[in-house]
DNA sequence: CTGTTAGCGCATTCAC
DNA sequence: GTGAATGCGCTAACAG
């Protein structure tokens, strides 16, 4: 005995239009072997009555439910929303329906709602993982699986190529007459942290930096503030942070301890998740996410309808967006800023 | 004809135990009815064959299948992840799932996906809707449904009262002096866009101070920039804005045109999600959506258990935060500035 | 084109 | 305690 309370069914509409079941679930989902009119009448009678398809029964019958898992580290950090609703946008577009899953930053939680949304989604959108790779690996052997932001060679992933802002970010400093400079790290665990590291240090070995990285662990305004006394210990002149956010946090960090900005000191963050809205106006990273949100919905409808995973490896490149946190520098030593 | 891919049923195990299809399903939901060895030996078989319960089956037999559904106008807007995560927590806790809808504001897209979601979820948390009181109650026929934001008589709602916030916020400005001020509204469908506007209004007649509205439409930083011609067009010495974006569009407009935040012109938003993040940091009213959304959906969860609908109506109040938009304003006539 | 008939996998009455 | 039968709401052959 089942428990659904206004239950309008296929049979109601049916009997309603004067017409068998059948026409009825041919009229919603294959309209075209219907002639007009019937489509027609049936469409009416269940408008007027309020019927509506229930999936539920439809996923039982065809083994495809039309729905999709979202899962994300954090849904309260900006970078998050706008990937969100494009890939929502995305999927909506196709009639599939999003679970929505926020890990908290925690590989425990991610494993958890991976194994909660099972049976419920045809396929998953991980991003941002902090899963190990063999983890990963094992969720793709159930189920179609794309991947934001995490390399993970076989599986199909789209990148935000933040290492190319980020390179020109460190040249825009070295440019200002920066000797030394910071790397201002977010979670060991992303693969944008790394990314970003790594892209700092080859640049700066390159150019002739000298660069230190201090550690600010998750990715927050409180935690790029607290960050600043270990920044200035190291004398460096100029900070690139992992994102905006801690670059925030920074820039606040800083002001409290009297060090102006740009003029002593200068701040890049990334993500441009803050637009012009800090003070002063934060030069950043230009960041994809809503082009990762819609591309990684495509890709895996994509792979939902051909039932082929392909090894797709889609890459985003971004840009230095100068703002005014670099670029008023007065370097104390080396050349003189430009311009 | 289905297309389950492990496709391993209850049959399966029922046959490799030696017992009938009821008696393995009542090992997974009511071992209690079984004896102690026949569940063992049901459980043992599953285990070795591998055979995990079918979600969607099973909710489609007993109408229960863990979800519910969060609808939001606009999953960007940094007043709504705070409450989506906490929903999402609160949800978590109580193992369900949520599915996040987007409605980008429009009323048919909320409908859309109301009824998109229909059958695969027990209730729905309606975010801040702009459906009209009359659909609303529509749906309230099908299924259990929270409201947060927006009061309509007999269907549980969690109201975030920012009139009290407001209020002060309004008080707070007489006191520093002024004699005008404009009411920077939001969403006209919003309702707490017609509860700040109201409260505004009361507060400014009782205190003798004339207040004109102009419109932003949408509550966005653009949306607040492009309105501070029309603000400054009033004569007004300060604006309340419908929201911390809007106002800091309008603190931007202000930078743009020359005009000193505080000195010459107050400025206070509303939900505070901006922190101290704008510049001057912002006065603003604080929100609670984080305990919104937990309560909402704390509320849904009691329906759905004891299958009763209570008229709960949670007020939620607010206050005035004060930073540095407002404070510094040197009143040109009336009484002198205080402190 | 449209109606009839079976299931999809599971929970749940009823008998035994 | 356990098995046999029925139905959740819908889709998909199979006829006509």
């Amino acid at each position: 005995m089942t428990g659904r309370s206004t239950g309008l069914t296929i049979s109601d509409v049916a009997k309603a239009a004067g017409v068998a079941r059948s026409s009825v679930s041919r009229a919603f989902t294959r309209p075209d072997m219907l002639s007009p009119e019937t489509v027609q009448r049936i469409m009416d009678a269940a408008k007027r009555l309020g019927y509506v398809p229930n999936h539920t029964a439809r996923a039982l019958s065809t083994g495809r439910h039309g729905n999709v898992a979202l899962i994300v580290p954090d849904v309260a950090n900006p970078f998050f929303p706008p990937l969100i609703r494009a890939a929502q946008r995305e999927a909506e577009r196709r009639d599939f329906c999003v679970f929505l899953g926020n890990t908290d930053e925690d590989p425990k939680q991610e494993s958890k709602l991976l194994g909660r949304f099972a049976g419920q989604v045809e396929g998953v959108v991980l991003v941002s993982s902090r899963l190990s790779d063999a983890q990963i690996r094992s969720h793709v052997s159930q189920r179609p699986l794309v991947l934001i932001n995490r390399d993970v060679e076989g599986i199909p992933r789209v990148l935000i190529d933040s290492g190319s802002g980020v390179s020109e970010a460190v040249a825009h400093l070295a440019e200002l007459g920066h000797k030394k400079i910071v790397y201002v790290s977010g979670p060991v665990t992303s693969w944008s942290n790394k990314q970003r590291k790594a892209a700092v240090q080859a640049v700066a070995a390159r150019l002739g930096l000298t660069v230190e990285t201090v550690a600010a662990s998750v990715a927050s305004y409180d935690a790029g503030r607290n960050a600043v006394g270990r920044i200035l210990a190291t004398r460096a002149t100029a900070a690139v942070a992992f994102d905006d956010l801690t670059a925030q946090g920074v820039l606040a960090g800083l002001a409290d301890r009297g060090v102006a900005v740009p003029a002593d000191f200068s701040v890049v963050g990334c993500d441009d998740v803050l637009g012009a809205a800090t003070y002063p106006p934060l030069t950043t990273v230009s960041n994809r996410s809503e082009e990762a949100g819609t591309v990684a919905l495509s890709l895996l409808m994509d792979m939902l309808k051909s039932r082929v995973v392909q090894d797709a490896r889609h890459v985003l490149e971004t840009h230095l967006v100068v703002r005014n946190t670099t670029v008023g520098y007065k370097a104390a030593h080396g050349k003189a800023e430009p311009g």
